[in-house]
Parts: C-alpha cells; sequence; structure tokens
DNA sequence: AAGGCGTGGTA
DNA sequence: TTACCAAGCCT
C-alpha cells in the first residue's frame, strides 16, 4: 500500500480546497439538517444517512425531529415510539443505538453532545465516519469524515488503486484526508466531498464535465475515472422459507409478537411465524409451532398470499396463512391481542406490513 | 477480517 | 430479474 505522503505529494492543496469548498457554498442542496449546526440533529441526520438515501431520509428526519426535538426529548421517550418513527427506514439497531447513546450524552454529558474524537466515538452506534461528520460539521473540528462518497471521489482524484471493500483501505483514505483537509473550513471541506459524490463524483457515469475539481482529478486526467474506485463484490444471499399467519378471535383482534432484542429486525413486532422444514407440512408445523412457543390454540386456514423479501444477506419466501384462535389468549410483554387499530402503535418491518395490507385486502369468503 | 444488519431505487 | 447500490457500525 502506498504511504499518503507519496500520494499526496505534488498535489495542490490549497487551490483543490478552494475550489470544493467554492462549488459545495454555491451549489449544495437545501437539506432539512442544513438548517443550523444543532449538534444533536447534525447527528441523527447522519445516523439516518448511514446506507440510506437522502431521499429517502428527508421526511424520516421532518418526522424524527418533530417527535424529538431535542435529545432530553429523545432520552426520555419509549424504545417502542423511537422504533415506530423509524418503521421502514431499515437497520433498526441504528434508532436503539441512537437512543442508548443519547441518555448517555444526557447522564453523562450533561446533554451536551461532546466535542472530542474519543468521547464522541465512544457513543453506541457512532464510528469513524460519525466521529469525523459529528465534529468536523457541528464543531468545526478538522477530522475526516470518510464515507463511500470520500472513497470514491478521492481514489479517482488521487488515483488511488486499493480495494474500498477490505477495512484497511478507509485507513488509508483517513490519512489522506487528514493530509488535505481544509482548517478554516473543515465542515464544507467534508460535506463537500460527500456532495460532489452524491451529484456529480456518481458511481456508474461521472458528469466530469460539470466537475468544479476536473483539473485536479489524476483518474480524468488517465481516463480512467469509471474504473475506479476499486471494489470486491460479495457472495450471494442465502433463501429462507418461512410459514406465517395472521391469526384473529371471533372479535377480529389480531396476535402479534415482539422479536428477540438481538438479531434480525431486533425489537420489532410480527406476525407469527417458523421458518419451514421441509419434512412436516406447514400447516402442521404452524400448528404445533403456535401451541408449544405461545400457548395458543388455533385452527390454520387457508394460505391467502406469499411474499418475497429481499434483505442485504437473505431473502425471505413467506407463505402467509389466515387462521383462528380457539379459546384463551395468555398475553405477556411480547404476545399482544390486539384491534387492528391499536396494532398501527406498533412498528413492523415492511415484510409484515405486506402481510398485514394482503390480509385486509384478501377475498372474503 | 468478514459477515450480520433493511429498504427502495435503478439499470 | 438479477445485481448493485446509498452519507456504516458492531462483533
Amino acid at each position: 500500500m502506498k504511504q499518503s505522503k507519496e500520494i499526496v505529494k505534488d498535489f495542490n492543496i490549497a487551490k483543490f480546497q478552494e475550489d470544493l469548498i467554492g462549488w459545495f457554498t454555491a451549489e449544495q442542496r437545501d437539506l432539512p439538517w442544513r438548517q443550523d449546526k444543532d449538534p444533536y440533529k447534525v447527528w441523527v441526520s447522519e445516523i439516518m444517512l448511514q446506507q440510506t438515501r437522502v431521499d429517502t431520509v428527508i421526511p424520516y428526519f421532518n418526522n424524527f425531529i418533530s417527535k424529538f426535538p431535542t435529545i432530553e426529548h429523545l432520552a426520555d421517550a419509549d424504545e417502542e415510539d423511537v422504533l415506530k418513527a423509524w418503521e421502514g427506514l431499515g437497520y433498526y439497531s441504528r434508532a436503539r443505538n441512537l437512543q442508548h447513546a443519547v441518555r448517555e450524552v444526557r447522564d453523562e454529558y450533561g446533554g451536551i453532545v461532546p466535542e472530542t474524537k474519543d468521547e464522541v466515538s465512544k457513543l453506541r452506534g457512532v464510528g469513524p465516519y460519525t466521529t469525523g461528520a459529528i465534529l468536523s460539521i457541528a464543531y468545526g473540528v478538522p477530522e475526516p469524515a470518510v464515507d463511500g462518497n470520500v472513497m470514491r471521489v478521492l481514489s479517482r482524484i488521487l488515483f488511488v488503486w486499493e480495494d474500498i471493500a477490505k477495512p484497511k483501505t478507509r485507513k488509508l483514505f483517513d490519512e489522506l484526508v487528514y493530509a488535505i483537509i481544509s482548517h478554516e473550513n473543515p465542515s464544507f471541506f467534508n460535506q463537500g466531498l460527500m456532495e460532489l459524490g452524491a451529484l456529480i463524483c456518481t458511481p456508474k457515469s461521472p458528469a466530469c464535465l460539470l466537475c468544479p475539481v476536473q483539473e485536479h482529478c489524476r483518474a480524468f486526467e488517465e481516463g480512467t475515472q469509471k474504473e475506479l474506485p476499486v471494489k470486491t463484490s460479495k457472495k450471494t444471499v442465502k433463501a429462507v422459507e418461512l410459514a406465517a399467519t395472521v391469526l384473529t378471535d371471533e372479535s377480529g383482534k389480531v396476535l402479534i409478537h415482539k422479536r428477540s432484542s438481538k438479531g434480525l429486525l431486533a425489537n420489532l413486532w410480527e406476525f407469527p411465524n417458523i421458518e419451514i422444514q421441509k419434512d412436516l407440512s406447514k400447516e402442521e408445523e404452524l400448528t404445533s409451532f403456535l401451541t408449544e412457543k405461545y400457548g395458543v390454540e388455533a385452527e390454520i386456514g387457508q394460505p391467502f398470499t406469499t411474499i418475497s423479501h429481499v434483505f442485504s444477506h437473505l431473502t425471505w419466501h413467506i407463505t402467509v396463512y389466515e387462521g383462528k384462535i380457539r379459546g384463551k389468549v395468555e398475553e405477556s410483554e411480547t404476545l399482544k391481542l390486539l384491534t387492528w387499530e391499536e396494532a398501527e402503535q406498533y412498528a413492523f418491518p415492511v415484510s409484515h406490513q405486506k402481510m398485514k395490507k394482503a390480509f385486509k385486502e384478501r377475498q372474503q369468503d
């Protein structure tokens, strides 16, 4: 791996900073988290933006801030309500980690987001990127904020051919940013790199002819901008077959279950379901599963829909049955029998929202 | 280091 | 339809 000093040698740092920051000042998008530099709002936006598109985040950010306008509000909220505000956004541990960290800020830092790298990076859910983003944007501290955009943009400008899928490569980009970041305006420098990646220096077909830092770009000079960055691909995802059931009682109430606090879709609510083994019939498995795990006696009816749902690392194929509850349900913290209206207060993963929708629209007998 | 962890958009 | 992507973090 090349040394950052060698890579940055002969790079016109001052002119690059001026061109980048000048462009960002003039062309930046008007986004809700850019209204002010409130560290809490910067923090919330950066967590939401992790692996998530700007257009997707905007309505969630506005709703979240109106429900939880300050660190105090979020710290005092029920986790159930925080997850509900996150429903549909994905990577739900972000929401639980954010609330955990916000409570830490309230209790350990008097409600003020700390200003040092050591303290910020220890907050739950705040990694190297988010640490740099909060420090530079909210507090003007010259720390790198290296995300996928920054690695793509700088790999092209500085002609870096290391594989950006390797964790080690991010550290090289950290060093490069330390070497070239503006100390006068680290906020606009970092945001400028990311905005450039989002608007101009895009993955598939970069708009080099419109690029404000074209004259600094070594990949453009060589005509290799589309070959960078180098990124090895990951393997195929595995398929999992599930049987699920929407169980109602004679009054129309529906049975829902809270998922484990660990792992996939942690602490979200779902319709009872089980991973299918191939030797038993699905109906048979569902019936014994409901009796053994929940103590619920039910009569499984017909499947009314099938759902395919793709995650980043696996795919669910779900056959969904309607069913009737026979006898009394012992409710608990993780098992509830609710009216459909009451169920709206609970956060469901999108796959289970699809089941709910299909159930309500199914052919009635 | 590599895999778990969501969702919706795009080619 | 498949594949990849979009402002990563945790273990």
